[in-house]
Parts: structure tokens; C-alpha cells; sequence
DNA sequence: CTGCCATTTTACCGGC
DNA sequence: GCCGGTAAAATGGCAG
């Protein structure tokens, strides 16, 4: 039992670390992601252009897209529905 | 006059939409990396982990990276103060 | 010396306490304003209406109209800029 | 049809109009008493106190408080556990 | 005017 | 699956 038990402990440290590792390396490229994003605004801003502004059109264009993935996700429904799959 | 302001505009167009479309896909990036990052999270649970426990020792590892850090940074400034360059 | 500096202390400390209670006593009013906010949102959103929007509302009514409109005109520009129009 | 509508929206309107009036207000008086707050650190600056140590304190305060009445609340949650309401 | 801090907004996670 | 609260991110305002 005891060894059934440390073994279990074992690999559960390793899964363990893998998952932490995995995390933390994802997480960091989603940091530099975000950095680089500030760096294009700050440039951005730098050739004159209202960063406020810009940041308002992208929402909007996500807005737009999420809108039609929406859509598009409601027609297929209807398609599959009257066996249009 | 509205030749010099749809020259601006048009130069000011090609420019605005590099910036739109850089910042889209470092977005796009970003979000790929949470949805990760969420996945990890899932698939540890799945093999019987905590999440909340496991975010709270990479908080606490991210917590500890960025005091060292904060601490170097210290460091070197001190020694470029005293000439340790 | 001693009684000098002694009696600018105490002074002091009555200037002290009188400016962190007057602080304390605003912020707690400001701090239910801010609660009666909430609450009337919770009862907006209870009679079916979507928070998010009156929210919007609010914010444009606020804004002031001149720097509205400036900042409308704006936007229609980069939008124009670009081929969102 | 046409009337039933038309009435549903007067009805909203009529709700709507009050939710925001309710909630313009609000953010007035809170308004006010932020600027109020300002008005006192500055008096305060005025008379020769540090701002950002007066701040420290006040959220110290604060603090304690908060975890003064957490402490309150829990308490009352375990007499009332024991029927010591 | 830049960096910092408060507020607001948004995303996440557990409960029903 | 929605809804409530909670934690992270974005925004805005302010002092220095």
C-alpha cells in the first residue's frame, strides 16, 4: 500500500509540474501578446492617431464578427434542422 | 484643400488599418493562449487536481518571480549609482 | 523647545483627526451612493431591462455634446479612412 | 398588435426614463462628494500634511474595519449556528 | 505628459 | 444553462 501510495504521489508531482509548467509558459506568451499590443498603440499614438478612437473601432469590428459567427452558427442550426447539413 | 485632406486620409487609412490589423491578431493570439490555458485547467481536473490550489501556487511562483525582479532591478541601480556598472 | 513643539503636535493632531474624519464620512456617503447605484441596476435588470445598455445611455448623456460630437466626427473619419463606412 | 406594442414601449420608457434619472442623480451626489474629498486633501496639503500618508492611513482604517466586521459577521453566523440568536 | 491609482468593465467559476 | 459573486484587465483621472 505504502508503495502504491508514494508511487501515486510521484507521478502526480510530475503531472503536476508538467500542468503548472504549461500554465506558466502559456501565460507568458499571452503577457508578451498584451505587451506587444500596448507597443502598437504606443506607436500608434507616436504617428498622431487617437488611441481611444482605434480602441473603439475594434471593439466594434469584434462586436461585428461575434454578431456574424452568431448568425452563421443560428443558420447552420436551421440548415440541420430541415436536413440541409 | 480636399485634395490635401484625402491625401492625409488615404496615407492615414493604410497606416490606421496596419494598426487595426496588428492589434487584431495579437488579440487573436491572446485569446488563444487563455483558451489554453483554460483547457490545462480542465484536463487537470479531470485527472483529480485542485485548480483553485494549482492558481494559487502559480500566483503565489509568479508573486516571488516578480519581487526577485523588483529586487535586481534595485540592485543594479545601486551599483550603476556607485559606478559598479 | 519642548513645550512648543508639544502644542504645534497636539494641534496638529486635532487638524489630523478632523481631516481623516471628514474623508472617512464622505467616502461612506459616496460609498452608499455608489451601493444605491447597484441597486437600482439589480431592479432595472429584474423588470427585464438589459444593464449594459442603459449603461451606455448614461455614459453618452454624460459625456459632454461638443466633445461627443468631436469625438463622433472622429471616428466616422478613421471608419471613412479605412472602409468601414 | 400595433397597439399592444406601442403601449409595452410607453410602459418601458416610462420605467426607463426613471431608471436613469435615478441613477444620473446618483452619480451626481457622488460625484460631489469625490470632489469634496479632493477639496479636503487639498486643504490639507494646504496646511503642510503629506496627502499620500493621510491616504495610507485611511485605507488602514478601512481595512481594519472591514475585517472587523467580517470577523462581527462570523461571529453572528456561529451563535447562530448554536441557536444563541 | 507620463506614470500611478481608483474605478469600471469584463471574464471566470461555482452555485442552483 | 443561467445567474450570482469574485478576480483580472482595461479604462479614466489625477498628482507630480
Amino acid at each position: 500500500m505504502s508503495d502504491t501510495a508514494t508511487t501515486d504521489v510521484t507521478l502526480s508531482g510530475d503531472q503536476l509540474k508538467s500542468i503548472i509548467e504549461r500554465v506558466e509558459q502559456l501565460e507568458e506568451e499571452k503577457a508578451e501578446r498584451a505587451s506587444d499590443i500596448k507597443d502598437v498603440y504606443a506607436e500608434a499614438k507616436g504617428n498622431g492617431f487617437d488611441v481611444g478612437t482605434i480602441k473603439r473601432i475594434i471593439k466594434e469590428r469584434k462586436a461585428d464578427k461575434d454578431r456574424l459567427a452568431e448568425e452563421e452558427e443560428l443558420l447552420d442550426l436551421y440548415k440541420r434542422a430541415i436536413g440541409m447539413a
